[in-house]
DNA sequence: TCCTCGACGATCAGGATGCGCATGGAGGGG
DNA sequence: CCCCTCCATGCGCATCCTGATCGTCGAGGA
């Protein structure tokens, strides 16, 4: 899942591009609105995590032009505490979420899941496929029960294919929402992890559709196999 | 374990600062409400401890604010009078516990584990992963049954892990629940505890995931990784 | 229907990177 | 005075990426 943080303050941007990235987001950060509009324009974006007291361009004027543009992504709006108005504002403007300064951490992580989740339309912090099964609360996956050790990108890959279950995900689609802004795009990564999640979980866990790229589809609610 | 103590009067909250530091816990102390929110609404504790005679802000209206804001933290209020008023307004702000002053530490303490224990949905004062026991109560941690002595950071951090038991934990969460305020977040102490904590307890009761941060599984119920 | 060929995907192994581990020593607190 | 805590350094290795090779699918023609 790929993110983008536009805050001002660097110090709190830099906190939380960290914090995030440990907890296996792709992030990029951005410091200034217009900046963060253009990346926002842009980019692919699982979730923006957006402050409201911004220089030059104000967040809800970010926020506005985003909607107008037709981006979907989930917002979630950094506010001053007590600002009604602002509230008020950004949900007209299109805000998901908001969050007080000041904020911990931990909750932060927590409502920026919920968005994420709500946006996928799934309801649970646990995603199943088959016999697959992801915690994203904890970060952890099972096999039939049994914990499977992922590495760092095999779970971020696994996340958002389970994400959009049985939806046909391409190999660009994969790399924008997996990697953050510098990465070389010409490569098969996504092949190898590919292949090493199927061999941790299963080779008909992630079905190849030739020529457009990947679906993870629920055995259970597709008994038909292809 | 983080604990934030708001007490306006300086002798009681250092005695109880020390009293709880000696106990294992990271403690922050705040004199006053305005700054004990603010503290509150910031960082990350595990528990409160909070008086309601408060000067300028009283602690119901803080712990009003908290609960308007969505912090969940356990909150422990201590109560100057054998006031039913008290008591009463106080579970309507969301209290999870009482202790009318003049109190026993060591009940304070008693209270306050148990707190904690409920918070992180265990139910027993003793945790175990394989062979692995840590009793809350006592603070003592036992492999195979025989004793073992940990160093309070050791206690701290294993304490924090198997209190979540099961779930992948960052670093960067790691050093805010176990230290208090100031604390240089850039520094590899925590590596350097599991490590030791990994010498006296096996080098498999914590799991590393790189990347992400540190695991404790527990063998019984999850029998075999890979 | 079968064969051929082209294109795409899968797999493997080698190598760079950086994360996490170990260790020793300085500083501080009990 | 001792032990605990923290910081710094160097090292080893898991992880990730790359590039090459092999396998597979499917279209089109005979």
């Amino acid at each position: 899942m790929r993110i983008l943080i536009v805050e001002d303050e660097p110090t709190l941007g830099k906190q939380l591009k960290s914090t995030l990235e440990q907890n296996g987001y792709a992030v990029d950060l951005s410091t200034d609105g217009e900046d963060g509009h253009f990346l926002g324009s842009t980019e692919e974006y699982d979730a923006v995590i957006l402050d409201l007291g911004l220089p030059e361009i104000d967040g809800l004027t970010v926020l506005g032009m985003w909607r107008k543009e037709g981006r979907k992504f989930p917002v979630l709006v950094l506010t001053a505490r007590d600002s009604w108005s602002d509230k008020v504002a950004g949900l007209d403007a299109g805000a998901d979420d908001y969050l007080a300064k000041p904020f911990q951490t931990e909750e932060l992580i927590a409502r920026l899941r919920a968005l994420i989740r709500r946006a996928s339309g799934n309801t649970s912090s646990e995603l199943t496929a088959g016999p697959v099964r992801l915690d994203t609360r904890s970060g952890r996956v099972t096999l039939d029960g049994e914990p499977v050790k992922l590495t760092a990108q095999e779970y971020k890959l696994l996340s958002y294919l389970m994400h959009h279950k049985g939806k046909v995900v391409s190999r660009t689609e994969l790399i924008e929402h997996i990697y953050d802004q510098d990465f070389d795009r010409d490569s098969n990564t996504i092949e190898v992890f590919v292949t090493r999640i199927r061999k941790k979980l299963g080779a008909d866990v992630i079905t190849t559709i030739r020529g457009l790229g990947y679906s993870l589809d629920d055995p259970d609610e597709q008994p038909r196999a292809n």
